[in-house]
DNA sequence: AAAGCGGGGCC
DNA sequence: GGCCCAGCTTT
């Protein structure tokens, strides 16, 4: 099978952005690149970068500026932390290496302002050296990938995702294989509306699959996303469908919807016809189970479903409080339900 | 392990 | 208007 790191690499060929960082290997420029684009957007960094290396086309002339010159240059991008490291840093390769930006990992790591990720973007894409980067696009990519739940921002996700990184990275091409996971986090497998309709990974990527790309990753920071099951009851008559319409103080109010028997796990159709839910709705008439459907996991906002609809024949239309009978035309359906219909077409 | 650090984009 | 994005340093 295509490695993971070949369908990248020519994803990156043919949709990878041209930036001017990408048209050098000067230490001193990749580096500069790297701390903008912290925390940042290419589209508001690039004028600073090109702002910076106008101003100071090498290390030298950064290191030369007075502090007030590069935080004045550096206005606007926030978090400025990163400027006094970045002028504090260019002193040090000045005076502790001559002038000559170091080129081990270690080294360079030790710079102020450089943690793992600067380091190993710098190294890789410099030098060839063989280690992975792990920003938010690697995170988010790897995690649909491989449809991991181990959130990551804790120690034990953070290990988790470094050595799956490691794993992923080729070895051959580090610099330029980390550069195409990074764009193709940011261009085609984006936090939200990402591109799996086109995507090149999207055979082999385990969230969409589980139907858990809108999950991942997992972060511990934010609202937990509750897992709901929902058993659908698709009853029918002739032409005539059950529906009801959904009430307040939940998800969906005042959508019509199929009669729905709500487990707090999975439940099989022995199980739900056991309900007294169900034995309200159906106990007194004759009925026949078609077929079941299970959808794949919908995501909400803070709930994943997990729908299954059991269509159900009847011989007499039941008549039960909270039910109306119609044809399903002209009424308001969740997203859910209206996949469930285009998909089985009915 | 958790908090602090800006600014921008999106719904 | 509120939510999300995110790497590094400090505590």
């Amino acid at each position: 099978m295509e490695p993971v790191s070949d369908i990248l690499l020519s994803w990156f060929a043919r949709e990878g952005r041209d930036l001017p960082w990408r048209r050098t290997r000067d230490p001193y420029r990749i580096w500069l690149s790297e701390v903008i684009l912290q925390q940042t957007r290419v589209a508001q960094g690039l004028e600073y970068y090109l702002r910076f290396t106008e101003r100071f086309p090498d290390i030298a002339a950064l290191a030369a500026a007075p502090e007030d010159e590069v935080l004045k240059l550096w206005q606007g991008l926030g978090y400025y932390s990163r400027a006094r490291n970045l002028h504090a840093a260019a002193r040090q390769v000045m005076s502790r290496f001559g002038g000559v930006f170091p080129a081990t990992y270690g080294e360079v790591r030790a710079l102020p302002g450089v943690g793992d990720y600067t380091a190993a973007a710098v190294c890789s894409i410099v030098y060839d050296a063989p280690c992975a980067v792990l920003d938010g696009n690697v995170y988010r990519v790897l995690a649909r990938l491989f449809d991991i739940g181990i959130p990551i921002d804790t120690t034990a996700g953070k290990r988790t995702f470094a050595e799956l990184a490691q794993l992923q990275l080729d070895t051959s091409r580090p610099g330029l294989y980390n550069q195409a996971i990074m764009d193709f986090g940011a261009l085609q497998c984006t936090p939200a509306q990402p591109r799996c309709g086109d995507c090149p990974l999207a055979g082999r990527c385990l969230a969409l699959a589980a139907g858990t790309v809108g999950v991942r990753p997992v972060k511990q920071g934010r609202a937990k996303v509750r897992d709901r099951w929902f058993n659908y009851l698709h009853v029918t008559c002739g032409g005539q469908t059950l529906l009801h319409r959904r009430g307040g103080g939940d998800i969906w109010q005042g959508l019509y919807e199929f009669p729905l028997i709500e487990t707090d796990k999975a439940a099989d159709f022995a199980e739900l016809a056991a309900t007294a839910a169900f034995r309200e709705l159906l106990g007194n008439g004759r009925w026949h189970l078609r077929r079941s459907v299970t959808m794949p996991g919908h995501q909400l906002s803070h709930q994943l479903l997990h729908a299954v609809f059991h269509r159900i024949e009847c011989d007499a239309m039941p008549a039960f409080p909270s039910v109306e009978t119609a044809a399903l035309g002209g009424y308001a359906l969740p997203r859910l339900i209206d996949r469930y219909l285009t998909k089985y077409q009915m």
